[in-house]
DNA sequence: CGCGGCGTTGATCTCTGTCAATACTTGTGG
DNA sequence: CCACAAGTATTGACAGAGATCAACGCCGCG
C-alpha cells in the first residue's frame, strides 16, 4: 500500500473513523489487487464476506438475469466503496462486479470489521452513511427511470460527470458508449441518438469528449416535464 | 401498545435483538400514532430523526419533483418499518411518506437508538441488514424498470402479492390502481391495459380482486426475454 | 337523482427498441 | 507498411410499446 493510496483510504469518513490501526486490521495490511479490463471482481451469489474500495479504475456492478442478459446498477470509481450493503444480510451478492477498466482495489474483510465495530460501535453509524447514500443514489436512479425521457436521462449523466453547476464544460466519457447506455436503461443506438438531440441544447460531442456550453441550460431541461425538443 | 402490537414488533429480528428494555426507550413508551387515509407522515427533506414500524395499513413513499409529479418509491405495510436509512446520514428524508389507507405506525427515536446501539453493537447489525434488505429492493426495481415490460411487471407485482409459488391464487389489489401504476413506473392507462393483456395467461380481474389460475406459469412469462402475447 | 372519484376503453402519436448497413478505430500479422 | 479483422459508434428504416387525450361506464355518496 503506497502512501497515496492511504490518503485516498483515510479521505473516507468511514475509515478516518476508524483510526489506522483497526483500519490495517480490515484490510489485513494487504496490497491492493490489481485488476485487468474484464476481471471479475465477484459473482452474483458468491458468500458476501468482503466490501470493497476502488483506488483506480472503473467497477460495473450488474445484475444477470436468468436469460442472460446483464442490467448495470451502477459504476463506482476511485475513492468509492461498494458491496458495503450486502455483507451484512449474513448472505449473498445480489450483484457481479467486474473491472470495466485497469483497477487497483482493495477488500475489506467483513468479519474483522465485525470486531471493529464491537469495540468501536461509532464505526456502525459510518457504515449506516456509506449504505444510506447508496440507497439514496438508487432511490434517483429509480425516478429516472420513471419519469425521465432518454436524452434527459443523458443530460443527467453528463452534468454528474463534472461537477459544476453553472457555465461551460468540458468531460470525457470514461469508459464505452455501450455501458452508458445500459447503466441508464437504454439501448446504444438511443444512446448515440440521444447525444444527438442534446446538440441543439449546446453539447457537442467528439470521440468521448463532450463539451456542455451551458450547464444551468442542460440542468433545466433535464428537471423539466415536458420534453418538446 | 396493545399485547399484539408488541408481538408483532418483537417478530422483526431488529427490534428482537434489542430486547424489551431498549425497545421501550426507543419507542419512548408511547402509544401507535393513527393516520387517516391521505395523511402525511413526514415530508421530502424534513430532518431525518426518527424511523417508522407499521402496525397496519399502507404507507407510500414518494419523491416529489419540482415539477409536481410524484414518484412512488415505494409501498410498505405491516410488520414493515421504513425511513431506517435515513437517519444515519445526519440528514434529511429523501422521500415523503403517506398513508395510502388508515394506518398505525409508530415512530421510533434515532437519538435512543444511536444510544441504544452504543451499549449493544449488535444492534448495529441488525439495523444494517435492514438497509441491506431495503437496497436489494431497490436493486431488483431498477432491474424491473430496465427489462421488464409493462405487463411483465404487473405480473411481478401480482405475484409478489400472494407468497405461495405454484397453482392457483386470488388476491385482492390492497389499494388504488392508480397508485399501484405509479409503483411500477407506468400509468393507469397502461396498467388497466396490462393487467387485459395477462388475461391470455389466466388472470381474471373484478374490481379489486384478482384471480391466478396458474402461478408458475405467469411466473414464466414475468421472467421471459421476449414477450410475446 | 346527480355528482365526483376511479377505472376502462378507444384513437392517435411519439418515443424507443430492433434489425441492418455503414463508418471509424484499433490491433494484428504478414 | 499495409491489409484485414474485430470491436465500437453512428445512422437509417421500421415496428411496437406505451403515453396522451378524450370519452364513457361504474359505483358510492350526499
Amino acid at each position: 500500500m503506497t502512501v497515496n493510496e492511504w490518503t485516498m483510504l483515510m479521505a473516507t469518513p468511514l475509515f478516518r473513523a476508524m483510526g489506522p490501526d483497526i483500519v490495517r486490521s480490515v484490510i489485513q495490511s494487504r496490497a491492493a489487487q490489481h485488476f485487468e479490463r474484464g476481471a471479475q471482481i465477484f459473482q452474483q451469489g458468491d458468500p458476501a464476506n468482503s466490501f470493497f474500495f476502488i483506488f483506480e479504475g472503473w467497477v460495473k456492478l450488474y445484475r444477470q438475469r436468468e436469460d442472460g442478459e446483464e442490467v448495470v446498477v451502477t459504476i463506482c470509481t476511485a475513492g468509492e466503496t461498494f458491496a458495503e450493503g450486502a455483507m451484512f444480510m449474513g448472505g449473498r451478492y445480489p450483484v457481479s462486479a467486474e473491472a470495466v477498466s485497469m483497477a487497483r482495489i482493495i477488500r475489506v474483510d467483513g468479519g474483522a470489521l465485525r470486531k471493529a465495530i464491537e469495540q468501536q460501535p461509532q464505526l456502525a453509524f459510518d457504515m449506516l452513511a456509506a449504505a444510506s447514500a447508496h440507497l439514496r443514489l438508487l432511490v434517483a436512479q429509480i425516478e429516472q427511470l420513471k419519469v425521465q425521457s432518454v436524452p434527459q436521462r443523458i443530460a443527467d449523466f453528463l452534468l454528474k460527470q463534472g461537477h459544476a453547476d453553472a457555465g461551460p464544460l468540458t468531460i470525457a466519457l470514461p469508459y464505452e458508449k455501450a455501458l452508458i447506455a445500459n447503466r441508464l436503461g437504454m439501448t446504444p443506438e438511443s444512446f448515440s441518438r440521444g447525444l444527438a438531440k442534446l446538440r441543439t441544447l449546446g453539447v457537442e460531442v467528439e470521440r468521448d469528449k463532450v463539451r456542455i456550453a451551458d450547464i444551468s441550460k442542460l440542468t433545466r431541461y433535464a428537471r423539466k416535464k415536458a420534453v418538446d425538443s
